[in-house]
RNA sequence: UCCCCAGUAGCUCAGUUGGCAGAGCAAUUGGCUGUUAACCAAUGGGUCCGCGGUUCAAGUCCGUGCUGGGGAGCCA
């Protein structure tokens, strides 16, 4: 017989002949004559009623059967006369694949979050957790859907990069030289590493989706990055997924436009498909998850420029740690009233000074502010940041000179702006901090199958 | 990296002025029952985070290290 998997089986109106099915074990309960047990495959949410009657010849053993056990189940699928589910399987046969001993560690009991940390390998068998987790899977498809759709093209940029020009924080080293023979030696020749010159993990794909917009016209890279930083808070991991999609003949209100228009498609379609698994978090997690997620489906985005910003700021009359004026970098209190207290729904910030921002965002004719835009969503805070590329050679180098870069290392890219070069703009959005903001989980650890941050790596 | 808080049974926690190590849940065993995070009873279970110090005596006080959490910075 082939098997059935339970968000199938919960479809069904009528009952069924014959069913397998195979899971694990949430519960078993005993009544006289019957056990009774919730199979819970991970399919979904919901896990499936089994009767075993003491008829069945293997009685005893299934008497044996403790949470965490893996069983297959063959039987009808028939109403449930007792409350609490609609339908339950009345076993023909019960077949023990494996026991697990009562040592297993999840209780029927919830768990804390921090507890269920040191466990990550075990977590997903909860309910909270398989409900993150294939939340994450679904909105994995979701973003290649959306861009096939808008007839984008995924480029899947390298992991390992020779520059460190990204400038986007500090990068892990990759390197093929013998930690012994180095410290024996006292130096580093990168000459007689691997690459034969310096390597590190990718802090961003967006150089090369750059050279790739150019040629293919819109595309996208979604992948994992690594920083190297030392940040120790509920929203930063060494690892993370970063989505950057990078638009040819695109400027910084068509950037803005589209992070809308992505934003807005993936809340809708998290809200369609994944319903069942929401409303757990939606009850348990975050009760204005529901509302947060309405406006950011429904409500047209701000759009702000930092100078509009400063001054709303200034006259917020608000007493604020870090002072505001012109030229400062928005800290995380001023980001906040702004989204939260002052326009109550997400909120586009664009034209930032240009001190405060790398050296590939595009002058604006002030001299003094660059095409950047960061998207701030209440209760999360910066979710998009992107910006307009300086596609003028001229404006480019003298940019560069102007940071004291060496620009030797960054030929090829400056060969973009010297063949065909055209307006292009894109932005990065960090895939775990959006699973946050559609989840309200409220630690970044736990939208992460196995998180990596300072001083732990395990699983 | 900085500031704050915490670490006691498998889990969540209590532990008074320094004086015999506790509860609930889980586990095990038995009972009851178309059960619903079942229920009732009994039993087992401890490096009180590590190291050092003060004291007749330290889970408790002091120093230090480690781990976890919250916040800040950096950023996505």
């Amino acid at each position: 017989m082939k098997r059935i998997k339970i968000n199938r089986l919960t479809e069904y109106d009528t009952s069924l002949g014959q069913v397998l099915i195979k899971g694990w074990v949430r519960t078993r309960r005993d009544a006289k004559g019957f056990s009774f047990m919730e199979i819970n495959d991970g399919s979904c949410l919901d896990n499936i009623q089994v009767v075993a009657d003491s008829q069945l010849s293997n009685y005893t053993d299934i008497q044996g059967i403790t949470t965490g056990s893996a069983v297959a189940v063959t039987g009808a699928l028939v109403p449930s006369p007792g409350k609490g589910q609609k339908w339950e399987i009345q076993a023909a046969v019960v077949e023990i694949i494996s026991l697990a001993p009562e040592t297993y560690p999840l209780q029927k009991k919830r768990h804390t979050d921090e507890f269920l940390r040191t466990i990550a390998h075990l977590r997903p068998r909860t309910n909270k957790y398989g409900a993150a987790f294939r939340i994450r899977s679904e909105m994995v498809q979701a973003i290649h859907r959306f861009y096939r759709e808008k007839g984008f093209y995924y480029l899947t940029s390298p992991v390992i990069t020779g520059s460190d020009c990204e400038g986007a924080g500090e990068m892990f080293r990759v390197t093929s030289l013998d930690p012994a023979q180095v410290a024996k030696q006292g130096k580093l020749d990168f000459s007689k590493d691997f690459f034969g010159q310096v390597a590190n993990l990718t802090v961003s794909g967006q150089l090369s989706a750059e050279m790739f917009a150019l040629a293919l016209g819109d595309v996208y890279t979604f992948g994992p990055t690594f920083r190297a930083e030392n940040s120790n808070t509920s929203r930063h991991v060494a690892e993370f997924w970063m989505l950057e999609p990078e638009m040819a003949f695109c400027d910084l209100s068509g950037n803005m436009d589209h992070g809308e228009e992505l934003v807005k498609f993936l809340v809708t379609h998290a809200l369609d498909a994944c319903g069942r698994d929401l409303d757990l978090f939606f009850k348990f997690v975050d009760k204005d998850l529901p509302k947060r997620l309405e406006i950011l489906a429904s409500k047209t985005f701000e759009r702000m420029s930092y100078t509009e910003a400063i001054k709303i700021l200034e006259k917020s009359g608000k007493k604020f740690e870090y002072p505001v004026e012109f030229g400062i970098d928005l800290q995380s209190e001023h980001e906040r009233f702004l989204a939260e207290e002052y326009v109550k729904k997400p909120v586009f910030l664009y034209d930032y000074p240009k001190t405060i921002k790398p050296f590939y965002m595009r002058i604006n004719d002030d001299n003094t502010t660059v095409a950047a835009v960061d998207l701030l969503v209440p209760g999360i805070g910066e979710l998009i940041g992107g910006s307009q590329r300086e596609e003028r050679l001229d404006v480019l180098e003298s940019r560069m000179e102007e940071m004291g870069m060496d620009k030797e290392p960054y030929w090829w890219y400056l060969d973009s702006r010297r063949y065909g070069s055209v307006p292009h703009a894109g932005f990065g959005l960090g895939f775990e901090r959006f699973l946050m903001m559609i989840t309200g989980i409220k630690n970044i650890r736990d939208v992460i199958p196995f998180p990596r941050t300072p001083g732990s790596i395990d699983f």
